[in-house]
DNA sequence: AACACGTTGTGCGATATGTGAACAAAAGTC
DNA sequence: GACTTTTGTTCACATATCGCACAACGTGTT
């Protein structure tokens, strides 16, 4: 690509707005700076881009996101016709199982859940389509993390902030590595308690008809209920049949 | 705002961004070019820059967007607190009734969702937060129009693409306009397959500290399992105590 | 093979944008 | 209240971007 392919003017506006994320629902010229790095100039050009074009309010002093902004992130949602196919069987799924299910796909270091269907909650995590988890410790994250070739595999885990959620996280590479043998060989991944404790999971690959592992679906259950150890048991067949039920319908 | 504090090229990526609507998930340069009117050239530049940052990958035919594009969106509704605090009121709402129960608030002529707990599937439309849908035909709709000055909520009807979704849909502004003044003086608004056949819904306000109404939340059910006319009496106790207890907890 | 058609890629002049510095206005600090 | 520090806004200018016109390419038709 050559240098005058690229718009830096709309990169720097992107940028502008993934400075508001988590906690930031407000921010001020000099903050959004900070944060992206960009001029105080630069940036209060895109914020007022932003509130010119209805994407965010302007009180004189901060800028908020407006929900048009969703419109950008919902392109990508309602265009991809996998979360459409998906959340039919996976709502059937969370039904049958009377736990929460969702699917996922891999970005990067992270898993972006694309659809869900809840049951009851018993998560204190609050996830809709859209958020992100660290691959290395979610059960989707180590399907998709699985399908990758070995390379790639240690490539993300080395761009990855490992950290101990709980005392049962797993972080050191090498252990993910053998993890992520065990669970292409098997056909499943099974978190006890890695992200957050009292939370059990257990996912499996959806593949399209090349083979290739494109997301994954997982059952979330607490450890209160249900010992890791039983997961396989009890969910691994409602698993294998949505699996195999997606497998015919994906091309 | 004068001219120069407007960056045209991030606003004509962010255009570039909203052509992938709906059922299209791969574009050409040349459509993405006629989908927003923009020069080819432009917008080719546009996608570049989008595969160049990982929002899109390029096959050297088609541009997709990539997962990385919802963190755009998602910047609002982790950023908002609103969705977050009301998720759990919805689930328990949700549970309680038996039925999916939704949050939503208004943008423009539509309402975008925020939160959803579905309970089982009964709805044929796929709603996830930030899934669109026209206010005037909505239950919640009718209530955030409901909230807006007369003026105000005529000028949306005046900008709606208003069409009978189904022979019941309310479609002559007028009407609407009547419909919305009931709705302020009940509290409460009831769609009877306006927007679909065999679906029913009732909302409610959700108001900040200033009584300004600033969401909406909503149970749908679908006919054949309860009269629209008696979803007041069934569900609007229920409506009625989780838009107490938010009240509380908002600010 | 020559043609029309629709597509993507590129050179270039006119124009809009980014930058950093300078200034004004608030907001803290003592 | 005088001081420093932070923030928002403006400016001048070097430079990157826009949109046009044209070239190059592929595809299917006659």
């Amino acid at each position: 690509m050559r240098e005058t392919d690229f718009v830096s003017g709309f990169a720097k506006g992107l940028k502008t707005i993934e400075a508001f994320g988590e906690t930031r629902q407000r921010l001020s010229i000099a903050e959004a700076s900070k944060l992206t790095g960009l001029d105080r100039a630069t940036v209060r050009r895109s914020l007022l881009t932003l509130a010119e074009l209805g994407y965010a309010e302007y009180d004189g002093k901060f800028f908020t996101l407006t929900p048009k902004i969703l419109r950008l992130g919902h392109a990508y949602l309602s265009a991809t016709p996998l979360p459409t196919i998906i959340q039919p069987y996976l709502d059937q799924l969370s039904e049958r199982a009377g736990h929460n299910a969702s699917a996922s796909v891999l970005d990067g270091t992270e898993i972006v859940y694309i659809a869900r269907a809840s049951q009851r909650r018993v998560m204190s995590i609050n996830l809709t389509p859209g958020s992100r988890l660290p691959a290395y410790c979610a059960s989707m994250g180590r399907v998709l993390l699985s399908g990758l070739p070995e390379s790639e595999a240690r490539a993300v885990l080395a761009r990855s902030e490992i950290k101990a959620n709980t005392p049962n996280t797993k972080t050191d590479p090498e252990v993910l590595m053998v993890e992520f043998r065990r669970v292409r060989a098997q056909g499943y991944a099974i978190i006890d308690q890695e992200l957050e404790i009292g939370l059990c999971s257990i996912a499996v690959p959806i593949e399209n008809d090349r083979g290739q592992t494109i997301a994954a679906i997982n059952i979330g259950a607490p450890a209160a209920y249900i010992a890791a150890a039983d997961m396989a048991e009890r969910y691994l067949p409602l698993l294998r049949e949505t699996q195999k039920m997606l497998r015919l319908v994906l091309r």
